[in-house]
DNA sequence: CGGATTTGTTTAATCGTTTCAACAAAATCC
DNA sequence: GGATTTTGTTGAAACGATTAAACAAATCCG
């Protein structure tokens, strides 16, 4: 690699020191620098290629323009679509952004948060992991500027930005009921992490209001580690027996992605033999040969909040923010009014 | 923020010197410093919740442990499978990865090469866009260390790891001939890029070799700016007349998501109405109601030595390595023997 | 005209590491 | 027992930038 260039070898050149040579460059001291000098420091920095090592700024001004993302897995739609917002929203403040993937595992994501913190980013994007409380109020305590996305800790009081989970999938029951299915199914992961157990409370809860008794093996929790066989077993199981669900709902989008393949190989028709409700919106979606009813996440205003209010937080150290926001649901053809049951059924 | 724990401080608690306490936390000279010393360094280190200061590190031993990686866009799942892979490969040496989106524009991958730099990147991971040749060969001028994946230029001589795209189309197009089909079209990115150009070579090499004249209203080549009207159009045109394509084959995973939803629309029925082979394989694929025969990059291979050949030219500067890959041509049902048409044709 | 002010530039310290060279004290050698 | 080597530790320079403070020269002002 050719020796990089230095505010130094500028100087030398020119004829000055490296001071004035920074000064020029960062556009201080204008009305101070004579005309002639600073357009010569100008054209011999554009001459010699130079371009400022960010490294030893950031050393000196202990600000390196750098954030850190913790995303459970870049390869998942979800988690690059949101990385792609947050890229764009950084780079409007000139930022750049270091990402890492934690697998939904704590001990990756303490890992990740280690070696970001050394690389001294400013601050901080998570979606933690199920265990990661810790971590997290391990940050707080060091007030780390951060923000969790998609997940929080109810018992911590840091920021967030988050779905109201649990009043997405009431609204998704809600209108499954509205359409005319009374055994509602709910193929969802396993975790002690808030933001799915809001989505199975907003079930709960949906069933309730609606005076629909909740029958216990209608509520599959999947171990995330073997997914594909434990949803193919669910479903079965689901539409197994004399009283199989009417319809079905997959709490997020790798548990439906398997469901839907599974569906498909099995010749189900939907919504006639069984109507379906998938969180979050992918392309695969669309793919699909009946458009499916799906929750849709505001993912850029999810990335963007964040971004902003790490930003804020990086500037002027206190306040927490705490953002809930809205899904929106998708009615498509995968929940159209049931008749076929009502017909044959009564 | 806390002030952050420094050598400095750990030196002050222990009594010793700054020195010291660098060669004890990087296991240097261990034989020459007494046990109890470094002991009692590591415990303070501990204590006080040390973490290297990685910038300052970084500019004294002018190596950052971080890779530059640019692809076409982080939200599409080729680009961040392979991000995946890179980051994980990455992380096996202790690398980690600030990524950028360069949207195929060439004014962006400069951009994004000169931020990269500044922050002194050990070296780049570029999947570039079409125009950005004068840019790769600027690096290569600088000596800057990088590979280039799943695009190159030919009239570069630069390290590559990138899929034998003429013989992956040729053989898809080969197969469908062996099928049956016979007239062929071809839905394309209009694009100067010389991966494209392979696709579409192969395409035409195929059809030559196998004695079909090609009819240029054949070959569809989209503007990637209004991507989804086009391909619709497209798409309408190789259907319309009386000879309509017996088969579509999509040169790349988001003409081939349009391509496929817009097939969807039509109620066309996959192979009987036409045979379908799609470039590139993704989730969305396998919600379709035909499974579609399609072309599998080895995307991990491509990763995985990517990252490989970067680093051993951060090591070693000089060398360098192009690697070409095939691709796995994976048949299933939307190419299935062609018989239908036998029948009423003939 | 001479002191005060302005203009244009430089000196030097600093950020948190690494690492060479120096050094005192202890151990070894002849 | 004095010279030499080994052991354990430290001082100081360096990486490439920023920036407060100093400074010389030019300009202003009464």
């Amino acid at each position: 690699m050719n020796k990089k260039v230095s505010l130094k070898d500028i100087a030398q050149r020119v004829g000055v020191s490296t001071t004035l040579v920074s000064y020029v460059l960062n556009n201080q001291k204008e009305n101070r620098i004579r005309k002639d000098v600073a357009q010569k420091i100008r054209d011999v920095a554009q001459e010699l290629n130079y371009r400022t090592n960010q490294i030893a700024k950031s050393l000196k001004t202990k600000k390196t323009f750098t954030l850190g993302l913790i995303v459970a897995d870049i390869a998942n739609p979800f988690s690059s679509s949101l990385a792609r917002i947050i890229e764009d929203e950084a780079d409007r403040h000139n930022y750049t952004v270091i990402f890492g993937s934690s697998d939904e595992n704590p001990q990756k994501s303490r890992k990740l948060i280690d070696t970001l913190l050394k690389r001294q980013v400013d601050g901080l994007i998570i979606a933690p992991p199920d265990g990661a409380a810790s971590q997290i109020a391990d940050l707080q305590r060091h007030h780390v500027p951060f923000v969790l996305i998609d997940r929080y800790f109810p018992d911590l009081k840091t920021s967030y930005v988050a779905l109201d989970n649990c009043a997405a999938v009431y609204a998704a029951v809600d209108h499954l009921i509205d359409r005319g299915y009374r055994r509602i199914g709910l193929v969802t992961l396993q975790s002690s992490l808030y933001h799915m157990n809001e989505r199975k409370r907003g079930y709960l809860a949906a069933l309730k209001d609606r005076n629909l008794t909740f029958h216990k093996h209608w509520l599959k929790e999947i171990s995330p580690d073997i997914l594909k066989p434990e949803i193919e077993r669910a479903t079965d199981d689901l539409l197994a027996g004399p009283q199989p669900v009417e319809a079905l709902l997959f709490t997020n989008n790798t548990v439906a992605l398997h469901g839907l393949k599974y569906l498909q190989s099995l010749r189900l028709r939907i919504p006639d033999d069984l109507a379906i409700v998938c969180f979050d919106e992918t392309d695969a979606l669309d793919l699909f040969y009946t458009p499916i009813t799906h929750i849709r996440q505001p993912l850029r205003e999810i990335g963007q909040q964040a971004t902003r209010i790490l930003l804020e937080t990086i500037d002027k150290t206190n306040k927490i923010t705490q953002v809930n926001l809205q899904a929106e649901l998708v009615v498509r053809e995968s929940t159209s009014q049931m008749v076929s049951k009502l017909v044959h059924g009564r």
